[in-house]
DNA sequence: AGCGCCTCAATTGCATGCAGTTTGACGGGC
DNA sequence: GCCCGTCAAACTGCATGCAATTGAGGCGCT
């Protein structure tokens, strides 16, 4: 086996959430063993312990989490229904690598659903949501030192706090989907900078959110989104080392005949 | 028991889509078994041959398609992460049952990913795209006479016709989750008339996209979807005679006053 | 040495079985 | 007659076992 060791036992999962204790999976999952299955892998996989291609085989999780691989099968179709995890017929499951154009597709989509998020908060969030966000937003800033994957949790974080706050489940579902998936691209696609200025940017939300512009607002996440998909964005290549081949597959067919790899025999079945 | 039987069997599911052979479910199904029962209750769902509270054993499931537990299970759970049904521990999983207010964020979501469909669209459609569009539409057209199921689900199917031709799995698989979601409140809380007017509507929106007036298809869609919201969404209260306390549910707290209906021990664990 | 075939360990696909929970009904008490 | 407690059937939660597929290394051939 090649690489797969490595990372098959990335720490030990963190197996409750801090935040999020709802979210996404809330109506999603049948008892809750799945859901703390889905849970520490989400946020595995956001704070980069499981990178994009990552081996997931059932055993493994069932193993590690201590249930049977049925429960963990159905984690991660739980997890493959959400796009963060690829099934292919009987290959082991891997964290999902979206190509550059679904990353931008992903962040063009997260855009519109977090404007309507704003738009719907504008001027209606109580004292205590307020100062919920504030504080979060502190803590973003106090993390600053820590590591980048704890800055990226909680940026992200930052903004499945602000869709929780509309009261309305699909809309919380669909923005912490999409904001997992864009998360997954920082990590394939960015550089390790990132969150630094963002901060000031969610302060800026914030501020306008009290004041209740609307536009206001909505402009705001939107570059705020902008900003932080250019910054992830910025080649349409893949930038930092990785497994080579897992990370040129998805080229394979549209290969502009730059430097060639060998590639023995990817080439007879693909 | 009180209803379960009549609707156990609802017919025979369609075992095939005609259209939508990939779509939501592309990646996220381990083997195809699973699709299939996804994709044969998505259509039945949105066809209303189940309505929204109809029970979903596992073992019928199973039966029926001539697959064991494991597998129905999975599916539900699949249908479960796209809010297509309810998954609660030690029940039996139901067709989800929208409330007026999740219908209502269903659709103000719908509209902000369709605008963002049509935008994209706008002036970039090929000549066979532009056919495939119309002769949907005329598919809808002609199937006025028929049953309304069909002319819900054609409608439907437009909408995830466009989102295809965007080329973005993940714009397609949000257009098609929330459009099944709003399929299941139609059949909630609108009556049996919808589509008629709708069609040209759909009529308008294809003209304006091959013009390539960006604006306009975006106002266009927008107008369409709030009609179509504002046609199903009439009134706060459900109308048609269903499972009556199934659907009074929901509203057990915020009971008016109106006349009250004996709820012989609902009351008692709700 | 290089190339292809073949075999085997690893892993998934799926069904079945058992245990625990819920449901709905029957029967006794008020 | 109505209400409550008890019980059996139905259903889910989950683990395990077996068959099928994959892919990786080894072996022989050229």
């Amino acid at each position: 086996m090649h690489n797969c060791d490595k990372r098959r036992h990335p720490k030990h999962f963190p197996q409750d959430s801090p935040m999020a204790p709802r979210s996404a999976s809330k109506s999603a999952v049948p008892s809750d063993k799945v859901g703390v299955i889905c849970r520490a892998l989400r946020r595995a996989i956001i704070e980069q312990a499981l990178e994009p291609g990552a081996k997931l085989p059932e055993d493994s999780l069932g193993e590690r989490f201590g249930v049977s691989r049925t429960i963990a099968r159905h984690a991660l179709g739980q997890l493959a229904a959400e796009g963060l995890v690829e099934l292919r017929r009987n290959r082991i499951a891997v964290v999902a690598t979206p190509s550059w154009q679904e990353a931008r597709d992903a962040f063009d989509i997260r855009i519109e659903l977090e404007r309507l998020v704003v738009r719907q908060l504008a001027g209606k969030l109580t004292k205590s949501q307020v100062a919920e966000l504030n504080a979060h937003v502190d803590a973003e800033d106090h993390a600053r030192d820590g590591s980048d994957a704890v800055s990226i949790r909680l940026a992200t974080e930052f903004h499945i706090l602000l869709a929780n706050m509309t009261n309305s489940p699909i809309l919380v579902r669909y923005v912490s989907e999409v904001a997992y998936r864009c998360c997954l691209t920082l990590s394939l696609y960015s550089r390790p900078h990132s969150s630094e200025c963002a901060i000031n940017e969610h302060r800026a939300i914030i501020a306008a959110l009290v004041k209740g512009d609307e536009a206001k607002v909505m402009s705001l996440m939107h570059s705020h989104l902008d900003s932080v998909a250019s910054r992830a964005l910025v080649a349409p290549a893949p930038r930092r080392g990785r497994d080579l081949l897992d990370i040129l597959a998805p080229y394979a067919e549209e290969s502009e005949g730059g430097r060639v790899v060998k590639m023995p025999k990817v080439v007879r079945a693909r």
